[in-house]
DNA sequence: ATAAAAAATTTACGCGCGTAAAATAATTTG
DNA sequence: CAAATTATTTTACGCGCGTAAATTTTTTAT
């Protein structure tokens, strides 16, 4: 019995003695079929281990049960957690998650769009490329798909956005940093992949005014995405050049943190809140690996469960009828207090 | 005429002035239809943004273009940058990548295996979980798809290994660190979940007796991917109790030697080559962050490019019609000097 | 027990494309 | 220029499943 070998829906149909249309309506929602019938489905699937043709299967269907989740850039530690996060939450609920990174890139963001649209998704969880993004391309495909956008919002774009409050992120580890010492100054990249980069310096600014501080922002040259390098050599500059005008740096992200920690490294700064330290750093998004630097690294920390549960579940219920007006969820981050400042 | 929504590829032939076989010959192999056809076609495309359901596609195929890549753990960026190496290298050859991460899980892993079985891949690159792999459901899968395993090797398994040679790492930057100092003792998991761990363990023994120094292997307890928390626990318990034995630790990988630089911060150890610095430390694998680490990390690096490229090209070759014995190709690492040894 | 409702089955058709075979057209060769 | 070769078109069938409509069986309510 458990020999043969089953070719397809018909012949499964016969060793389970159920008819192929009931399968079908089980395999696409084994809820939906009477418990008896379940049962002898499940065993005639313990004993022949077949599995539904999935090109058949999606072939006629409008709409699959695949979900593709797009990040910049999948080997940003930041990015691959929470795709990891979306993903587990994709199956948790009976999709397919499909994996998709831009690379940086836009005419890849372009064409990830394209390949994902002949996909059928049932929903798209997508992190655009930001300021690279192709802006039309972006409106149209969010017009056949339902997409939802997170981490980078643009416009009001898509069934809705979920992401961290940058306001909240920036004018809270500024107070912190004001309260336990000399006010910060702001490290930043001159031209950001990452709008999200814009509303931070604003926060900034807003923040130090609020406290009666001269604020000060040191933009460092570099494209692209290797934030370290950049933040690395633009830290070199600014600590040469004696840029710097406090004692405290708060840095747009932590990536840009951890190469300024580097280059600090490499001058022979301590950087810390020890008595033989004379520099204080801190970072903002609770990058995975802001934990492991020396000294650790200060930092306000995406609350992770938190927006990919949002994001996915506003999908969800998006996909599964529920039509609510576009909406924006930020999210306020948590100060992660360690020794960088 | 370019404002017809084109349905299906009968409409496609109307509109292009070319018959539908001969427009499924070009879909699958554009060089295989003569050049002026071809123009006739990619004119039509430009006017009227066509493109084939990839459902019906593959549905009657035996082997799709699809390329399936499998990591342990897609946040772990050494997988995240090879897998995204190979991606590319799917993409120019005209293969269709699909990611995949087994979250460090064995019961994911098998999952996976049977999700890439009934997508029909051309070929999948994997990178087993290594110890924790379910070995059996791996040869039946390996016998249905082509697959080429990378990273760690398990048994004979697939068309072939491409990976780095663990040998050569150890002994290299063993070799490399006793010339320029102490002798290092050996910093391990003492279940590591990648076999590659052995081989690095046993190098270390080796080169060690063939420079006549006592070997000194501190095994730490952990389980899992959290490898940075375990290097750093592991590291304050060996420090505190004394368990170097000499000033030169030789972590067993990169990830570990990044916990234990934390570690060595946390208890005011300074690590490097310098005057003041009291303890040397060097990983293994080149890891993407341990150009940042404080000090910056010496390392014996994979050689991603060659690793990624050999994989590719050796799965394309199979896939091709090539068949060859199965092989083993593991490539040597570049030591990269850096501050901490 | 009977009627009403729900679930499963039977029947039948179509999706968009792959692909094979035979016929035709275009190109190259001598 | 005719013959041989190669490329394209025509014709025709099938893949494995979704799905709709009509029918039968089973379950639930009265």
């Amino acid at each position: 019995m458990a020999g043969i070998k089953i070719r397809n829906m018909d012949e499964f149909a016969r060793v389970s003695g159920v008819s192929r249309p009931t399968l079908s309506k089980y395999f696409n929602a084994p809820e939906s079929v009477r418990e008896r019938t379940r049962t002898k489905i499940e065993a005639a699937l313990e004993a022949h281990d077949y599995r539904p043709n999935i090109y058949a299967m999606n072939q006629n269907r409008k709409l699959t049960k695949t979900i593709g989740i797009v990040v910049p850039l999948l080997t940003d530690p930041y990015f691959a957690e929470i795709a990891r996060s979306l993903e587990q939450r994709c199956v948790a609920e009976g999709y397919r998650p499909t994996l998709f990174s831009s690379h940086g890139d836009t005419a890849m963001e372009v064409e990830v769009l394209e390949t994902l649209r002949s996909l059928k998704p049932a929903g798209v969880l997508l992190a655009p490329l930001g300021r690279a993004s192709n802006l039309r391309g972006l409106e149209k495909f969010c017009a056949d798909v339902p997409t939802l956008i997170f981490d980078s919002s643009v416009d009001q774009i898509g069934l809705a956005f979920v992401g961290s409050d940058n306001f909240q992120f920036t004018s809270h580890i500024t107070d912190y940093l004001c309260r336990t010492g000399e006010p910060p100054c702001f490290f930043e990249m001159k031209t950001p992949a990452n709008p999200n980069a814009h509303r931070r310096r604003q926060s900034y600014l807003d923040a130090m005014k609020v406290y009666g501080f001269e604020p000060h922002v040191i933009s460092v040259e570099g494209e692209g995405w290797d934030i370290e390098e950049i933040g690395r050599l633009g830290g070199h500059d600014a600590l040469k050049s004696g840029r710097f005008s406090t004692n405290t740096i708060l840095c747009s992200n932590d990536r840009l943190a951890i190469g300024l920690l580097t280059a600090c490294y490499e001058q022979g700064i301590h950087v810390g809140r020890g008595p033989e330290c004379t520099i204080r750093v801190a970072g903002q998004d609770g990058h995975p690996h802001s934990r492991y630097t020396c000294p650790p690294l200060t930092t306000i920390s995406h609350d992770y469960d938190a927006v990919s549960q949002t994001a996915a579940e506003t999908l969800f219920t998006a996909i599964e009828g529920t039509v609510k007006p576009w909406e924006s969820t930020r999210l306020e981050g948590k100060l992660i207090m360690r020794d960088s400042a």
